[in-house]
DNA sequence: TTGAAAGCGGTACCAA
DNA sequence: TTGGTACCGCTTTCAA
């Protein structure tokens, strides 16, 4: 590996000078930086992350602390923090709790005696994240007091329900997973809301009890609210074996815009987690947080969106 | 931050005596040992990774380099490798290629700026890596000269095959999706090797053409081996549009055994490519590499198993 | 415009 | 058993 002290012999002048032209701080004559950048192409100088963090006390690396990254969702976000972390010039350590279950914070510790810049901490559900020495943003659900940047599941629950009141559905069933999940509370509170006193509908949870969709279909529900893609497959596959097609006798919407919701026939109709836009904040909060800015962004919360796919229909055919 | 001189001036003791205690190298009185460890910890003594790693040369970070971290499979990878890595005492830097397109170089060259002491790549379809100067580790195909370790596509693909003429299929559709795929073709390649001179098959791209489920059946086709679980996934809803049941009147088999196998109704019986022990294997190879060892594991190949459930059924109800 | 030198935190050699 | 010291590569201050 060649260092600056290499080209500075080479070309028989001091390091500090190489130094200088590699980083353009100090002043340098115009022709030694090009002597100086020529060679250090030439010669493959890569700057030596270590000796510049010891120096600087930075290490250019952020730490992603998540539950499980094989779980859906968790992916995207973090590809949506590499890249945003990568325009700002900074690496993502990741950082798995699976294996620890509750312990989070040994995950924590870990990326922080990795020299981290700071942290992006997806909690594990239930957990409180206290202080650390380290500058660290928190993506969480709106009932987290703590949170820096969440996403507004709640309004994502709404967009579900309205953009199928908006054609003609008037009688729901509303299907979640685990009754125990915040996440999943919060979509379907939103989902409830907006059906309150407007429409029929009847809440479900996958684990204890799976709807009698059939029945449930007989009795003129037409469209089914999910709080996961992966639900509404089911629900989809399910209506399938007991001969009812979809959209035609039920819309099936899905949520977290997963990639097998364009894999799948029909596709699915799903709300959309705005990852990017949160992956985004996230960074810009930590970036402050670590350069100590005073102005550091406040919490912010990221609406989502929804994508129309093969599996929702408007009631007005069966009028 | 706590650093060792810190400790030393508190005890009133010499650095190095510090550091020999910390790490446990020199010879020092265990009387020493137990105070420097007792003001460590209670002076919240972190050891520094950019001056430990300027002074060893090792940072304990390796790359993982992947095409596409939202793409399904490499989570799995994600979460085995980091894994693996953190029982070997490595910490995990990920480098997702997604953005750069065709130009993994360039993520592999960030990589390597930022001290890496080794990298896991898992190569673009159709790129070569050419010599770096950093140890690594290539996870691809069969097919790929250069692969470190590889997931024995073809075997799965045996597997598959086999595992449906032994419980009495013999009339088969193997359904790929895009015939460009080395991953593909070598799982289609074990299918058809397997089934050769036994049994009865024809092979379809989806991507090309969507064989008629129906008119298949209707020809004696009991069983549809695919290279995936989407492609599974999507046998099932489309023959079950065409009112054929699964698995009573065709068998069906996904690959990959993703979250979504288990999600759907009926169950896929899926191959399940063993990314713990490919990881393992990984990392080990990656690890003698950086420690100089002149014993290198050699390349080595990795079979996967096969997880019956309910999108497959033996043929005997049939006689 | 250039260079000498200190120092970031930790490790390891060698002397005491 | 303990301590002094050089050194890893880079940045930065201050002097030349």
């Amino acid at each position: 590996m060649t260092n600056q002290k290499q080209i500075a012999q080479k070309l028989g002048i001091s390091i500090a000078t190489v130094s200088n032209a590699l980083t353009g701080k100090g002043r340098v004559s115009a022709n030694v930086i090009e002597q100086v950048l020529a060679h250090a192409k030439q010669m493959a100088y890569v700057p030596d992350a270590a000796g510049r963090a010891l120096k600087t006390g930075r290490t250019g690396i952020i730490g992603l602390v998540i539950p499980d990254i094989t779980q859906p969702v968790f992916p995207d976000f973090a590809e949506g923090i590499e890249a945003a972390a990568d325009e700002y010039g900074y690496g993502v350590l990741i950082g798995n709790s699976r294996r620890m279950k509750d312990n989070q914070a040994k995950t924590i510790n870990q990326l922080i005696q990795r020299g981290v810049d700071g942290l992006i901490i997806v909690p594990q559900r239930g957990t409180k994240i206290q202080a650390l020495n380290v500058p660290f943003a928190v993506i969480s659900t709106a009932t987290d007091p703590s949170f820096t940047v969440v996403a507004n599941h709640k309004q994502g629950g709404q967009l579900s329900a309205k953009s199928m009141l908006d054609i003609g559905h008037r009688k729901f069933v509303i299907l979640g997973d685990d009754c125990h999940s915040p996440v999943e509370n919060e979509r379907i509170a939103g989902m409830v809301e907006e059906l309150e006193n407007v429409a029929s509908y009847e809440v479900f949870w996958a684990q204890d009890e799976f709807p009698d969709l059939l029945a449930q279909h007989k009795q003129g529900v037409t469209a089914v609210l999910t709080v996961s893609d992966l639900l509404a497959l089911r629900v989809i596959t399910e209506s399938s074996n007991l001969g009812l097609r979809c959209p035609k006798d039920l819309s099936v919407l899905g949520f977290d815009n997963l990639p097998l919701a364009t894999a799948v026939r029909p596709t699915l109709t799903s709300i959309v987690p705005n990852t990017a836009e949160l992956s985004k904040r996230s960074i810009e909060y930590l970036d402050a947080a670590i350069r100590r800015n005073v102005q550091l962004p406040p919490p912010s919360i990221v609406n989502m969106s929804i994508e129309f796919r093969e599996s929702t229909a408007a009631l007005t055919a069966k009028i």
